[in-house]
DNA sequence: GTAGATGCAAAGTATTTGCGACAAG
DNA sequence: CTTGTCGCAAATACTTTGCATCTAC
């Protein structure tokens, strides 16, 4: 497996222009879900030109090529962060916005096993939940 | 609790318009899940002149009443169905289009374990599985 | 009678696209 | 070179809103 999203690029033949170098290296770096607003913000920074158009045709071809991840939390735009190696779930704070990212493996055999029940293969699925700190 | 959509919105002091009875009434025969459009076009059949605004502020207050349930499936329009007692996830056919309803106790009881692990109190939830019919 | 609901068209968001100029392989 | 990408602005898709009118309670 190829451990940057560059190589990732080469791997998949998507051709490495300046502003997708740019793109790739600012998701890498992220270690938040930046929305499409907040990534073309990062990504100004360094190149001011770059479109926002680019911004959502790259995630757009990263997405479909299996680099980042598209998320749809509620109630708002779509959000993005890199694919690696082990999936994972998110638990979101209600009152802040702020996101957990957790693995579970049992409940990844649920589902499995549930989608197994009714005769499908699953092939994707999200599961987000939202909660409140609990006062300790 | 009240059967119908028309006593819930009695018991939460909605006012109960023609519109709304009609809006209310669809929902309640529909067995699928359709989005604003559909709804629209299914309402028209009853009253030509209804707008779509007002079927966009019905579910929205329908939604905040707890009397429809609002689902974001991917990569599309926003999607609604009646909230009754029981909560069911949906497992999608990726090639049709296809949602099955189910209900999982395990998997609930999984959720707010993992929740609690983090310090949090669940307050709601989605989880979507996204399948291909299996050859039998 | 009055607060709240409706219809209409216009305004908002988030995202996509047509097109001529430009750059990667 | 040639194919695909970029930037721009205009277009689209879905949803919300201002306002004058109307209706449920």
């Amino acid at each position: 497996m190829p451990e940057n999203i560059e190589q990732k690029c080469l791997a998949k033949g998507v051709k490495l222009t300046e502003q997708r170098k740019i793109i790739a290296k600012i998701m890498s770096e992220s270690k938040d879900h930046p929305d499409v607003d907040e990534l073309y913000n990062r990504v100004s920074k360094i190149d001011s030109k770059i479109s926002i158009a680019t911004v959502y045709r790259t995630v757009k071809l990263f997405e479909e090529s299996g680099i980042l991840a598209k998320h749809e939390f509620k109630g708002g735009k779509a959000r993005y962060e890199e694919l690696n190696e082990g999936h994972h779930d998110h638990l979101i704070d209600v009152k802040s916005g702020e996101i957990i990212e957790f693995v579970d493996e049992e409940i990844e055999k649920l589902q499995k096993k549930i989608a197994d029940k009714y005769g499908y293969h699953l092939v994707d699925h999200k599961l987000e939940l939202y909660g409140v700190k609990k006062k300790t």
